[in-house]
RNA sequence: GGAGGAUUCGCAUAGUGGCCUAGUGCGCACGAUUGGAAAUCGUGUUGGGGUAAAACCCUCACGGGUUCAAAUCCCGUAUCCUCCGCCA
C-alpha cells in the first residue's frame, strides 16, 4: 500500500509513478475519492458515537422522572450509531480496495518504459566459447543428474527429479548459499512454504500476479512462490526496534508457480518449473536506508555469482516490469551458451515501505512508530542455477567444470564426468 | 479427528454490565537524591484514526449479537496449553 499522506500532498507524485508503469491512472484518483470519502464518514461517525456516549451517560444519573425522555434519546442515537458504523465500514473496504489496487510509488532512477526497456548496467566476466553447446538437459541427462522424463510421469510437466550427482549440487548450493549470508550477517532461516491468505496477500502477489499461485482450496492456504513472502510475514503485525535494524535473513524454503500464461515458454529443461527450492535474501531497513541496502543486496548476489563464476550482466527494470510491490529491481542474468542469450538468475527488489504497510510492520523510532522498508533479493535459485552451471561450465569433452567453492560439498570434484 | 482449559497496555497479573477515562507489580525512559552507583522517591510509558493544532473516536485475541451502556453476557472463528486417537 501507499502512504496516503503522500497521496493527498503529492498525488502527481502518484501519478507519474503510474505513467512510467503504463498503468492507468483512474486508480488513483479513486483512491483519492475514496480517502475523502473515508474520512468524511470517520468524522461523522465519530461525532455520533460522541453524542451517544454522552447520552448513555446521561441515563445513569438521571432522576426517575428525567429517565424515560433520555433513555428514549439514547435509543434514538444508539440506532443513528449503528446506520453510521455500517456507512464507515463500506467506505473502509472500499478504500482497502482502492487502496490494494495501486501499485507502489516506482521509483524516479527507474527507466520507463516495459520488459524490453531495461538498462544494462554492467557486463561481469566473458561469456565461454563453447563449440556446439548442448543444452542443460541433455547434460543433465548425460550426468544422470536431470530427470525430467519420471518428473513428468509422477508430477507432471515442468516437473523433474535431481538425482546422483544433480542432488548433491542441490545441497551443495544450498549450503554454500547459506554459509555466505551467514558470514555476512544474515540469520539463517528455513521458511514454511504454506501460508495463511492474509500473508500471501500482504506481500502484494494476489493482485496481478494471483495466477501465478498455487491455492489450496480445502485449506485456505497458499502455496509460496518465494521465501520472501514467509520472510516478510514473519514480522507481521509487530512493531521493531529501530535500533536493531536491518534485521537480515536467508530463507530456505521450495517455491512452487503455476506458470499460468507461459505454456511454450522453456518447456525443456529446469529452467522454469512448477516447483523448485531457493535461498532468499531478505532485509527490514530503515526507509532512509533502503537504497543503499538494495545495492548490498545486488552486490552480494553479484558475489555468489562470482562464486560460481558464471558471466553476467546487471539490468535496471523498466517500471512497467516492475512487481506490483517494487520501487525499483535489479536483475542478475547469467549466459546461457546453448541459447546464446542472458537468462535471469537472480532479482532483487527495493519493497520500500509498501510490503510493510501491508503487513503492519513498524519501527520505534524518535518521531514515533514508522513502516519499515523491506528489501528481497535471490540468494540462489537453486534449480535455474545447476542448468545455468552445466550449460556455461560445459567442456568440449562432456563434461562439467566445478568452480572451487562448490567443491567441498561435491567430495572435492573439480569436474562432473558422464559415467 | 475428539474432550477440556486459556487469550487484558513489553512481561506477570487484577478486573462477573455504568465509579474501567482498565488498577497493581516488574521492566523501560526522564528527573530528584548521591562524589559515583545501588536502594529510595517522583513523573511518564498500548497501539491506531482524526485535526492546521486541539477536541474527539476506536482498541481488553478476532468477527458478530444482546443492551441506553460490554474487558465483563450470548454466538462463531483463530491461536496456544493439557489429555485421548492417529502419525513422519
Amino acid at each position: 500500500m501507499i502512504d496516503l499522506r503522500v497521496l493527498r500532498e503529492n498525488p502527481d507524485l502518484v501519478r507519474d509513478s503510474q505513467r512510467a508503469r503504463g498503468a492507468e491512472l483512474a486508480p488513483v484518483d479513486a483512491l483519492i475519492a475514496a480517502d475523502d470519502r473515508r474520512r468524511a464518514a470517520v468524522a461523522r461517525g465519530d461525532q455520533l458515537r460522541s453524542d451517544q456516549k454522552a447520552a448513555s451517560n446521561a441515563v445513569k444519573t438521571a432522576t426517575p422522572e428525567e429517565r424515560p425522555v433520555v433513555l428514549a434519546r439514547a435509543r434514538e442515537l444508539a440506532a443513528e450509531v449503528k446506520a453510521i458504523e455500517a456507512e464507515q465500514a463500506a467506505a473502509d473496504a472500499e478504500l482497502r480496495t482502492a487502496h490494494l489496487a495501486v501499485a507502489n510509488i516506482a521509483s524516479p532512477a527507474a527507466p520507463p518504459g516495459g520488459e524490453d526497456d531495461f538498462v544494462t548496467l554492467e557486463v561481469v566476466g566473458t561469456p565461454p566459447t563453447v563449440p556446439n553447446p548442448r543444452d542443460h538437459l541433455e547434460i543433465g541427462n548425460a550426468l544422470r543428474a536431470i530427470d525430467t522424463d519420471r518428473g513428468a510421469k509422477v508430477s507432471g510437466s515442468r516437473f523433474y527429479f535431481l538425482t546422483g550427482v544433480g542432488a548433491q549440487l542441490e545441497l551443495a548450493l544450498v549450503n554454500l548459499a547459506m554459509a555466505r549470508a551467514d558470514e555476512w550477517g544474515f540469520t539463517p532461516v528455513i521458511a514454511p512454504a504454506l501460508v495463511k491468505p492474509e500473508t500471501m496477500e500482504g506481500t502484494g502477489f494476489l493482485g496481478a500476479h494471483a495466477s501465478e499461485v498455487y491455492k489450496l482450496a480445502d485449506d485456505d492456504l497458499y502455496l509460496v512462490g518465494t521465501s520472501e513472502v514467509a520472510l516478510a510475514g514473519f514480522h507481521a503485525d509487530e512493531i521493531l526496534d529501530s535500533d536493531e535494524l536491518p534485521l537480515r535473513y536467508a530463507g530456505f524454503s521450495s517455491c512452487f508457480r503455476r506458470e499460468a500464461g507461459s505454456y511454450g515458454k522453456d518447456t525443456k529443461g529446469i529452467i522454469r518449473v512448477h516447483w523448485f527450492d531457493k535461498v532468499e535474501m531478505f532485509s527490514y531497513v530503515r526507509p532512509e536506508d533502503a537504497e543503499d541496502e538494495h545495492q548490498r543486496l545486488l552486490a552480494w548476489e553479484r558475489d555468489f555469482m562470482d562464486a560460481l563464476e558464471l558471466s553476467y550482466r546487471v539490468i535496471d527494470v523498466a517500471a512497467g516490469d516492475l512487481g506490483s510491490s517494487a520501487a525499483r529491481k535489479f536483475d542478475i542474468e547469467a549466459w546461457f551458451p546453448s541459447q546464446q542469450a542472458y537468462r535471469e538468475l537472480t532479482s532483487t527488489s527495493n519493497c520500500t515501505t509498501f510490503q510493510s504497510r501491508r503487513l503492519n510492520i513498524r519501527a520505534r523510532g524518535a518521531t514515533g512508530n514508522q513502516p519499515v522498508a523491506t528489501l528481497n533479493g535471490t540468494l540462489c535459485a537453486v534449480a535455474r542455477t545447476i542448468a545455468c552451471l552445466f550449460d556455461h561450465h560445459q567442456q568440449p569433452d562432456g563434461s562439467v567444470y566445478v568452480p572451487p567453492a562448490l567443491r567441498p560439498w561435491l567430495g572435492g570434484r573439480e569436474v562432473l564426468t558422464p559415467r
